[in-house]
DNA sequence: TATTCGATGTGCT
DNA sequence: GCACATCGAATAC
């Protein structure tokens, strides 16, 4: 009996959300720690878990390609909200994408999730996205990650500090990796600015020719 | 292997 | 009416 209790604290305590702090900085430091930091998604009983493996950093007020750049509107007023925040915008008629709000509040700034390594609810995760040729391509892609992890406008505004239906935690083991960097994809206004982040060799990565094209090797 | 292009719908001018 | 933080199929080589 002993033994069921502390295995079942045990397995609570195993996905911890990254408190406020750590997303109340500056945006592009939150951008690259946010690598290796696990996407925990709960869907009724079941929880779908994926590592991120790359991410693009959206300043407020002085990034062009921000959504925030212009002013508040109801699509980007949660940027605006505290650090941790979720925030989820629908694109190319088609997709969303997913972005955890970055600094403190009445800055505009967040981050780009845009792939991740599927860890746990890999079959559920596959039924969300349909037909796929490979593992690799299941979440590489802030579209494709979306729709593996059924996230959608519903999750507008969540807060990622909090266990709910998603939330960012730390790894349960720490990871040594290298951090490579590049400029951002898919972007007009501000298309030099070195925002792109992702995980050295990770074949969870979106494939991009960007990616011969490094900017910071390091970290 | 690299590049182009169509589908799709919402936000903003 | 147009731009868009995408994707995947089709095309050209």
């Amino acid at each position: 009996m002993i033994y069921c209790f502390q295995h079942y604290y045990r397995e609570l305590d195993k996905y911890k959300p990254v408190g406020r702090k750590f997303y109340l900085r500056d945006t592009v430091i939150v951008s690259r720690e946010l690598l290796g930091k696990l996407i925990i998604r709960k869907i009724k009983s079941e929880t779908l878990i994926a590592k991120i493996t790359e991410t693009e950093a959206y300043r407020g007020e002085d990034d062009p390609a921000s959504h925030s750049f212009l002013k508040m509107t109801r699509r980007n007023k949660v940027m605006f909200d505290t650090g941790g925040k979720v925030y989820v915008y629908f694109i190319y008629g088609n997709y969303y994408c997913f972005n955890i709000v970055t600094e403190k509040k009445g800055t505009g700034s967040a981050v780009l999730i845009r792939a991740a390594e599927p860890v746990e609810g890999i079959e559920a995760m596959k039924a969300f996205r349909g037909k796929i040729k490979n593992i690799y391509e299941l979440t590489n892609g802030p579209g494709k990650l979306c729709k593996a992890l059924n996230i959608d406008k519903l999750l507008y505004g969540k807060d990622a500090t909090e266990e709910g239906e998603i939330f960012i935690s730390h790894p349960v083991k720490r990871e040594k990796f290298q951090i490579l960097s590049t400029k951002r994809i898919g972007i007009s206004k501000g298309a030099d600015l070195p925002f792109r982040f992702f995980i050295k060799d990770s074949p969870f990565v979106t494939k991009h020719k960007f990616n011969r094209e490094v900017i910071i090797p390091g970290s």
